[in-house]
DNA sequence: TATTTAAATTGTAAAAAATACTATAACTTG
DNA sequence: CAAGTTATAGTATTTTTTACAATTTAAATA
């Protein structure tokens, strides 16, 4: 088929889809963290309008030449001062009315990390920023509650298929450490001697050659996770499951 | 924290916000079909610009006032003439010049079918509407090559967790048939004895009185997929793994 | 009609993995 | 050093997976 594409071909076309091109995006950053007891989530409080006051996933709005990967990144530093981390996405939401000030689209993203490694603190028009038991969490903005749920089961899922674990964890722990992770996010129990069978059979985990300090009995030993492995396995079709 | 918002406030706000509401949306949607031989996906040859004559996935922007979910269904019917069927959403592509005329955030959506059960028919700007073998496919229109690899590796993961094979066959069919799908997904083979015990512990087929028709040997016995009995599996936390 | 053929279906023994449980080791604290 | 606590190792039992062989069935052919 051949090809003709004048310039005013173009513009013409353009013109016609002028009334589509009148959307907002935003990203919403869900951001979970474990800080060896609970599962949690970081939030704002937004001091802005819309829903001021409301608590809310930190997100906001994307810019005309700004891509959506990288906007997580700006915005989440924004407006609670975390720095780079790598944020997957995890779908999208457009009901016609879930913003009032138009219509927004916001694709939503979602991270893990040991949040005793960085404090939030609240700026851009964030008044407050802090983590938050997932249990404990009330009213939300927008459709932010709806968006959370998604993220839970999300992680869910996940956490049994690909060893995401890990992330919320320091880069060395003990068995144990990483036992009760999978326990809470589970909402389980396993057996400490076959979990511990499991978990090293699976050859991702590095033994190190230190042991638990600070502890008023017998110190377990530090492992750390060998990403490079997990991606060789994966690579051979390697699956990793609990 | 009080609430006082005016509707002068709001209006300010939304003034402030115009430049960010420049975006278009679209859906894309991918829809994967059976044949009984080979995996193909849907698509069509573009007849208007831009990207005219190029083969795309069938998608199309969004109205302001149209639910993103909604949209995928008018979308494939516009195009292709395709019914009703149901879509998932599978990611967001949106790279800043991934579109020649704007601006543009393309939501991923897609279905699996029995190929045989619909024709698809070239509709609106759409000059060919026609199924093809995935091995087959050269260049694509915009980042569609990009997003239809994304949507294959999307399929091989799931299909080893979720039991979305069903959907690809008629609703009637024999073990010897679905395990010639999933050998065909996945690019392996299977113990035919093993397949046969491990599908049927699952306990999601309905073994009915009838048996395969003009076959040239022993006919198989045919069965249809129990929704009801799956849903309540995943219910208990059961989950489907092959 | 008897025989052949192709595939469906069933069965089984061996291997591997998961599970439940016990025993021992190592460290801290009083 | 004894007591307490948790880590770690081991083992026997049960369950599941795997590989493979045997049997059944219906159509096609002679």
């Amino acid at each position: 088929m051949m090809q003709v594409n004048t310039s005013s071909d173009l513009q013409e076309e353009r013109q016609r889809l002028d009334a589509f091109f009148r959307f907002g995006i935003s990203v919403d950053c869900v951001v979970f963290g474990y800080d060896g007891e609970n599962l949690q989530v970081l939030l704002i409080e937004r001091g802005a309008e819309p829903y001021k006051g409301f608590e809310a996933i930190p997100g906001d709005l994307v810019s005309l030449n700004e891509d959506i990967d990288q906007a997580t990144k700006r915005v989440l530093n924004d407006l609670t001062g975390l720095p780079d981390i790598y944020l997957e996405q995890l779908s999208t939401f457009g009901a016609v009315e879930r913003h009032p000030m138009g219509r927004v689209v916001t694709v939503v993203y979602y991270a893990l990390l040991d949040k005793n490694l960085y404090n939030p603190h609240p700026a851009s028009w964030a008044s407050e920023a802090y983590w938050k038991n997932l249990d404990e969490i009330g009213e939300m903005a927008f459709d932010h509650r709806q968006i959370l749920e998604a993220a839970v089961q999300h992680l869910h899922h996940k956490v049994q298929h690909q060893p995401i674990g890990f992330e919320l964890l320091p880069e060395e722990f003990t068995l144990a450490q990483l036992q009760h992770l999978y326990e809470t996010i589970l909402n389980t129990s396993f057996d400490k001697g076959n979990f511990r069978k499991k978990m090293l059979s699976m050859n991702v985990l590095i033994p190190l050659d230190k042991m638990q300090k600070e502890v008023r009995h017998r110190p377990a030993r530090l492992y750390r996770f060998d990403q490079q492995r997990y991606e060789q396995l994966v690579q051979k079709g390697y699956l990793f499951e609990l």
